[in-house]
DNA sequence: TGAACATATTAGAATATTCTAATATATAAA
DNA sequence: TTTATATATTAGAATATTCTAATATGTTCA
């Protein structure tokens, strides 16, 4: 059996790309289908789909077949959460580093 | 410059490896050293060196020297914030799953 | 100073990830 | 049925990550 860091590590792995990123932040409030995606990124299809299909099998997202097209959703909300901490992290990193470079307040 | 969701994903592949969340999780209340984390892991020196290092690099933790020792910590407590909603993440699913096997409700 | 301790760095083999190009599969519409 | 549309899969080259072993650097204390 998996260690519980084991775990941990491969969820945060399907974090680790900047598509699969790009890809959570536009399902984050509405499903989309696989062209939907294609076409508001910049990316190939087979990209797209290779990237579906890794976090699909991660738990990270969940599909539905309607007529022609595949619908993708974020199985768990705590994602999104997670998701926004970081760039929490990020915005503060940002801002700590204009007052080194400003001296802003 | 680089792209926002690449930052982001940077960070990511740092909690992408079972030694460095192990690592964090030894560092969320107290500082320690090299030493210590050494002792209180089954990994080699070099190798929490190494992972010190990259997390350190990318502005995870921070280190300051007392006497003989290192010690590192935790630069924003965020990270712990994301750290334990991925954990929630992996409990809910693991509720889901004996749910199935045991019909639990 | 020099021995002992604490930590960092390097090289390199093994493994994993990522993208592109080509092709396969599945559904819908004509 | 064929044709068009939507999505998935595969192979493989390029790149990145990870660990081990060896060694270097830095600090304290006798």
């Amino acid at each position: 059996m998996k260690d519980i860091y084991e775990l941990h590590a491969e969820i945060c792995k399907v974090f680790s790309n900047p598509i699969r990123l790009e890809i959570l932040n536009l399902l984050r409030n509405n499903d989309m289908s696989v062209t939907d995606l294609v076409e508001k990124t910049k990316f190939s299809q087979a990209n797209i789909s290779q990237h579906l299909a890794i976090m699909k099998y991660k738990g990270i997202v969940s599909s539905k077949r309607k007529g022609k097209n595949i619908y993708y959703k974020i199985t768990n909300p705590k994602i999104i959460k997670a998701f926004d901490i970081i760039r929490e992290v990020l915005s503060e990193r940002v801002r700590k580093n204009k007052k080194i470079f400003f001296g802003g307040k």
